[in-house]
DNA sequence: AGCGGCATGTGCGAAAACTCACAATGATTG
DNA sequence: CAATCATTGTGAGTTTTCGCACATGCCGCT
């Protein structure tokens, strides 16, 4: 009689996210189920996939040719979960979208009852997260990227542009002269985005007085007159507290990118969810 | 959450299958889990995939979408099953061996106890059926076939051959005239057969007086009088109530054709039990 | 060095899935 | 046309599987 195929199941994502937990989460169920379910695999296949280490799990030499073997299986797997969605009748159901999460809070959320008065079937997920969720895993029926996504399979749309500015508090700026201007940034993991590269050498060797992972953050203490933070002009301009700032130094503006998988962008409930989220960030 | 791979499992074995019960005998469960399964697939995908039918199920047109897109899915379940076995170390285990019914008792079972005493941790599962084993579902690790196959992913090799003569008792060849010979034969099923042609040919107008699908059957009753019967010379030359009968007409004879899965032409264990077989028809 | 976060292992209770046995239905065959 | 075979459907009982809660252990940070 044939292997399991939950036990792959639970293997594959146990190999692939490292530990029980991860793979747990990934899979909606107990960590615990996951171990049983690998140790049931383990006793099918008379292998040892798996070494217990402290931390998380290694895999033996076994377990990575099972991996590499069970690898086209996940991905047939994701292509059927694709397959159903773009079965899926009409203009009802889910779609999971993606963006990041100033995009997702401040362009999208907002009208989403635009689309729901439009298509009352349509659930939309948000997903506002800054790790780029994939596509081709079906951890995102459409994405909203700020750059061109190079994997493979992949649709992408330029639909969209937004310009960053120097925002902050009006009072702030009157009584502070120009060379003891204070600065808000991103913490150091966004080093390598432009707006934040764009905002240091506008700073120079002024201080950076706050750092965030998030850019609400950052306006709130903008807003609060803490300094200086690189905002997206949609969200500056229509915060009463916040003033933009010539900064001189020129501007920069980022794309924003339209993502679909190919099996999905003709579906009609996926169409819709497109048009929608390209009327969102046209205004942009 | 991602679809329940056994869903999927169950789905594609009673696509494939047609029937509950076809499916749960390849699945090894019982019909009802099947059903249950299904059930639970189209609900977590929200799709009709099968018409409830009362003889067998039919499946929709999203059905016939969701097995089109599972079968690199199934295919790649197959790789896996075969990498588990190419992984398994060493000289122990149990092997799948498929071969016409004839050559399985004839040949391989009386021999078989020379392999345990050669190599005792090998246990070899002997599947005599005239239906042709797949190796790419793994029905089988190897196969004995009377034809090359001509599948993808198979290495086939010429093993052997044996010849087909006229077999009868000794005393109804004594007491019958030539021209009031009668001939056994194999059931319609065989008409394609060439041992089941030339035995025709040789016939001619003289009458077929028992048609049996299997040869030891016909043997039996042409120990018994009944007529002549076409059998293979190992059969025939062993066995002690039956006379070969030179019939003139030229002779017949089949080649012998190991074949065995890419995957799994390496591994150990089915090597020697690949040596093993070859012993077994080289004296044929 | 202490502490918080995250991961794994264990025991138990609850829930779900599976098997078994039997009934019903329809197709095929003599 | 009856009978038989194979299939599907239903209900009951039992096994198994799962999730929860807690304990333990390791790493990184202060």
């Amino acid at each position: 009689m044939p292997l399991d195929w939950t036990d792959l199941q639970h293997f594959v994502a146990l190999a692939r996210e490292g530990t029980l937990s991860a793979a747990a989460r990934t899979l909606g169920v107990d960590h615990v189920t996951v171990a049983r379910r690998v140790a049931a695999l383990e006793q099918a296949t008379r292998l040892k996939l798996v070494d217990r280490r402290a931390r998380a799990y290694a895999l033996t030499d076994d377990g990575r040719r099972l991996v590499q073997a069970a690898g086209p299986m996940e991905q047939a797997a994701f292509a059927i979960e694709r397959s159903v969605v773009a079965s899926r009748p009409g203009l009802g159901g889910e779609v999971l979208v993606s963006a990041p999460p100033t995009l997702a809070n401040r362009l999208i959320a907002p009208r989403l009852v635009e689309l729901r008065r439009q298509h009352p079937a349509i659930a939309i997920k948000l997903i506002g997260e800054k790790r780029i969720a994939s596509l081709n895993r079906r951890e995102a029926d459409i994405a909203l990227r700020l750059s061109r996504p190079k994997e493979q399979g992949l649709i992408a749309r330029k639909v969209g542009r937004f310009g960053f500015s120097l925002y902050g508090a009006p009072d702030y700026l009157k009584e502070t002269p120009q060379h003891e201007l204070g600065f808000i940034a991103y913490d150091s993991s966004m080093d390598t985005a432009p707006q934040q590269q764009w905002l240091k050498m506008i700073a120079g060797p002024r201080p950076i007085v706050f750092q965030s992972s998030d850019l609400e953050s950052q306006a709130a203490a903008a807003r609060s007159g803490l300094g200086l933070a690189a905002l997206p002009d949609f969200l500056g301009q229509s915060d009463p507290g916040l003033v933009r700032l010539d900064s001189g130094g020129g501007n920069i503006s980022r794309e924003i990118w339209l993502v679909v998988h190919r099996d999905l962008r003709r579906t009609p409930l996926v169409r819709a969810v497109m048009g929608f989220l390209i009327g969102c960030v046209a205004s942009a």
